[in-house]
DNA sequence: CAGCAGGTTAACCATGTGTTCAGCCTCGGC
DNA sequence: GCCGAGGCTGAACACATGGTTAACCTGCTG
């Protein structure tokens, strides 16, 4: 939910064929990772190598010949899911200038709901991609947590990174346990949209009105933890950004 | 992080002999619970019967012999859990009086921890137990907010359901996805803690600064969908609280 | 044409799973 | 003493899994 509503028109808009992958006439061995990333997606990581097999109309030792093994194929469809995020990303930034975070993601779904898929289940069982994939989404929160302090819109933190990586797991990880909590069934889009639905107004309400009233709990932490970079809440620190893990 | 700071000394204090259950002279029958749970959270679902069996020091037929099978030792965790959350909670109500609430669960980890675990990975997976479990975490939360609101140090909320939900969600999600995050080996009770180190400070932040330092977005919002009870900003609202789901 | 490399497959293997079965052993009632 | 009920077990079964092997087929190069 960061920088929320600072997307231009995602609801409604084209949802053509701006997918991973053209459609058809992939090489066997694509159309195998497509459909591991596919079911790995609905079912988990527990669907067996015949099941990919059968589904992408091959024999089982066909997968394992091109992968080496499942683990492989796993692997194989990580660094796919990754680059594809990462192609997505820079071409969101090229077309939207920095645009929405979180709730884009959540408008792309529908294009991109294999991916979303594979990357909840990936994070709902750790790993690897997981912990790439979060970083990388940490790290671009702080950027555009503090291109917004700049901008004025966003009060200072007397720890970005840290702000930055608690927003970002509240985010990404709220999102997974909604998930989770429909159940293995429910499509991601059907999902994803309706938590945006009920989640936007709380979370403006939250993250504009702030939870709590007054400054006491904070102010008696900051006594007993007391921070460097001193109050940014004055706003007369010389140097703010002491960015720390 | 609902009702942040609103415990009373739970990092010190006594780490007695407050577990769910006497530590021995169980019935076989629950010897074979208590180690399934903990071998369920410890290792996820798929541990198989026969680790169990196993750890128990009891044969894998007994285990069947007992529940059935291994989904009927599985909904008996669920029971045993769910029933020993329940009366950990009341009987913290009783002591402290509607205390701590996330972070309460944080401190008790360390007594609770097979507990824990088992729940964080019910989380994972989705199923009843972990929508039980979330829904009730939900209601209290809604209960918490309704006295911090009614005691005023905490503002009220356009609605008051999707809010408690939004932060069970928040704070459970952040749990989850920190605890798979840092792999199936790690101990929860170690991870809990340090959670609860580096987070305080920008949760603090975030629920008494912030994160919008104007109306902009909110303001905006509510001009697009505007929401029957009115603004709870300015405070003079007749009756607030339109539960809603 | 031969020959070869690579995509592709059916059959098989070893292993691990949940579960069943027949029977053991012990304890309490008659 | 007998006998049955129930906790308990070792061995096995049926099944699904990931992986291997030998061969097939196709298409290309010489």
């Amino acid at each position: 939910m960061v920088n929320l509503l600072n997307m231009r028109s995602t609801t409604s808009g084209g949802s053509s064929n701006r997918g991973p992958v053209p459609p058809e006439d992939l090489t066997t061995r694509a159309r195998i990772r497509d459909t591991a990333i596919r079911l790995f997606g609905r079912a988990g990581f527990g669907v067996g190598v015949r099941a990919i097999a059968t589904e992408a109309g091959v024999s089982p030792a066909l997968v394992v010949h091109h992968f080496g093994s499942k683990d492989g194929l796993r692997e194989e469809c990580d660094r796919y899911v990754l680059r594809v995020v990462r192609e997505a990303k820079s071409a969101a930034v090229e077309t939207e200038e920095s645009g929405a975070h979180l709730l884009s993601m959540l408008a792309m779904v529908g294009d991109y709901e294999p991916t979303a898929a594979y990357i909840i289940r990936s994070l709902a069982v750790g790993g690897d991609l997981a912990n790439q994939f979060f970083d990388q989404m940490a790290r671009d929160a702080e950027e555009y947590l503090a291109a917004g302090v700049e901008a004025g819109i966003i009060p200072p933190s007397r720890n970005p990174a840290a702000r930055a990586r608690f927003l970002t797991l509240t985010g990404v990880g709220m999102l997974l346990l909604e998930t989770n909590l429909r159940g293995p069934d429910a499509d991601i889009g059907e999902v994803f949209r309706d938590f945006a639905a009920w989640s936007t107004l709380p979370s403006l309400e939250v993250y504009t009105e702030g939870l709590f009233a007054n400054r006491t709990f904070l102010d008696s932490y900051l006594a007993a933890f007391p921070v460097e970079g001193d109050q940014p809440a004055t706003g007369d620190g010389d140097d703010q950004g002491n960015g720390a893990g």
